[in-house]
RNA sequence: GCGACCGUAGUUCAGCUGGUAGAACACUCGGUUGUGAUCCGAGACGUCGCGGGUUCGAGCCCCGUCGGUCGCCCCA
């Protein structure tokens, strides 16, 4: 190629798109492991996958309405076609900000053929317009899982839920260092407390405030509270719900804040199984969406619960009702999984597994020996190894190939006929004869 | 959406008070004949994010723009 021709090539330099990760192909590696794991989990308890396309209409996303609606709407991705001209009428597509909208709208429209209790669980991408920091994506991967019923969900589903998460993510390989905790709480108590302390308006900015109280100072947090309407003797009768160490000790007003303590005792009775510290109630959660009816979780670094939440869900009464005219209630929870996978990599805590998941390189010492490789290549996969057949070359470049991508074996096949297979342990640098139809990473 | 900081080879960065670019790592090849990580040698790779301005002259100064990182908001 001549220089001229050279120069005139636009080279359009690749950029990452902030927010939307990707990974080499060794993490990418460990992140699969990590799929393949939770998916066991979860089937493990008899959960069935479903997948939903990445895209709803704009109607079914809207259907949801509702106060915490118009937040939503901002943080939602329309798919469109570039070249849409104005008199295209076609659906606008939005690409899914969570799976439980795509859930609520499957479950309504394949309602006749579920069988319920329906306990799904779905691990896809979803996408939210956010500015992008750490721990923060705009296209990430969450796990979850619902248990859904037709008109009564029994609870004990609420505490099924902390218990396969906490199995989950405290097996999770790189989180064997991990202290982590469920938080857990109901929204019936508070609900109950603000209907006793007749406190009407500003609900949301109060429990927002209520929310950040531990990022807060005591004076920073009553002054906020007291802007937003409230008085003192109010403000301590909150302090006296939210700060009570044991359940037991929760005063109660009215019949919401009762049932609403009881369920949370039941919940967390339940979950006693777990070591200590693992699941705690804490009635300073209040956020989440705001379909959430009852129980509700969060999940986080207890070094650093400024992390943010790495799992959360929570109940909801009547997930449906505006795809179908069923009560249809829920209960769910859904890993951060890319929020947590990010934060543990960075951590350098991932497992190392190599950049192939080729457990033996198969030589090639010449082409006159290309049928030789490839037959002892084909019979050590059937006997379940990995197997990568070279791509030939001088014998260095072939191992030095395989220890850059973190091959452990290399299959040398005769170089000769009648003479020996040998197998190098590329670690121990140990190479000895070696038969196809019985060798083993032990021997 | 708001705010702070940043933008030089594939990557991490250096570049003196403005005089037209360097290092390390990575990459390719070689150090003969069947064996990697080290070592030695050679090579390739940048219109210094983009656009404008000031200047005899800009990677360095000014403006704009786009992108990135981190906070806030909100959330997984």
């Amino acid at each position: 190629m001549s220089d001229n021709k050279k120069q005139k090539r636009r080279i359009y330099k690749p950029k990452s798109i902030s927010g939307f990760p990707e990974w080499l192909p060794e993490i990418r590696r460990a992140e699969q492991v990590w799929f393949e794991h939770i998916q066991k989990v979860f089937e493990s308890y008899g959960f069935c996958n479903i997948e939903t396309p990445s895209v709803e209409t704009l109607d079914t996303i809207n259907a949801k309405g509702g106060d915490g609606g118009a937040d939503v709407d901002k943080e939602v991705y329309i798919l469109e076609r570039l070249h849409k001209d104005e008199s295209d009428k076609e659906a606008r597509l939005a690409l899914h900000f969570d799976q439980t909208i795509p859930l609520a709208r499957y479950t309504a429209q394949h309602f006749n053929d579920l069988v319920f209790p329906f306990k799904r669980y779905q691990m896809q991408r979803v996408w939210r317009g956010e500015r992008p920091q750490a721990g923060r994506f705009r296209e990430f991967y969450q796990c979850d899982i619902d248990v859904i019923n037709v008109d009564q969900l029994p609870l004990h589903f609420d505490a099924e839920m902390p218990a396969i998460i906490w199995e989950v993510l405290s097996s999770l390989p790189g989180m064997e260092n991990e202290n982590i905790q469920i938080r857990i709480s109901n929204k019936a108590i508070l609900i109950g407390l603000f209907q006793h302390l007749e406190i009407k308006n500003n609900i949301s900015e109060i429990t927002r405030i209520i929310d950040k109280k531990a990022k807060t100072t005591e004076e920073q947090y009553v002054k906020s509270m007291l802007e937003n309407g409230l008085n003192v003797k109010q403000i301590e009768q909150i302090e006296d719900v939210i700060t009570s160490k044991n359940i037991k000790d929760i005063p109660y007003y009215n019949n919401d804040m009762e049932d609403g303590i009881a369920e949370l005792s039941f919940v967390l009775e339940q979950l006693s199984h777990l070591p200590e510290g693992a699941v705690v109630a804490d009635l300073s959660i209040v956020r989440g969406l705001d379909y959430y009816t009852g129980t509700v979780y969060e999940t986080v670094f207890n070094k650093d619960p400024s992390y943010g939440s790495i799992c959360s869900g929570g109940r909801y009464d009547d997930l449906a009702s505006n795809y179908i005219n069923k009560k249809l209630p829920g209960v769910g929870i859904s890993i951060g999984f890319s929020r947590l996978f990010d934060c543990i990599r960075a951590k350098g805590q991932l497992p190392d597994l190599g950049k192939s998941p080729a457990d033996i390189l198969m030589i090639l010492p010449s082409e006159k020996r290309r049928k030789t490789a490839s037959q002892t290549a084909r019979l050590l996969r059937n006997r379940g190894y990995n197997v990568e057949l070279s791509h030939g070359g001088k014998i260095k470049r072939q191992l030095a190939y395989a220890q850059k991508k973190g091959i452990a074996y290399v299959w040398f096949p005769p170089f000769e006929d009648g003479l020996d297979h040998e197998v190098k342990n590329m670690n121990t640098s140990e190479q000895k004869p070696a038969s196809p139809n019985e060798w083993s990473k032990n021997d």
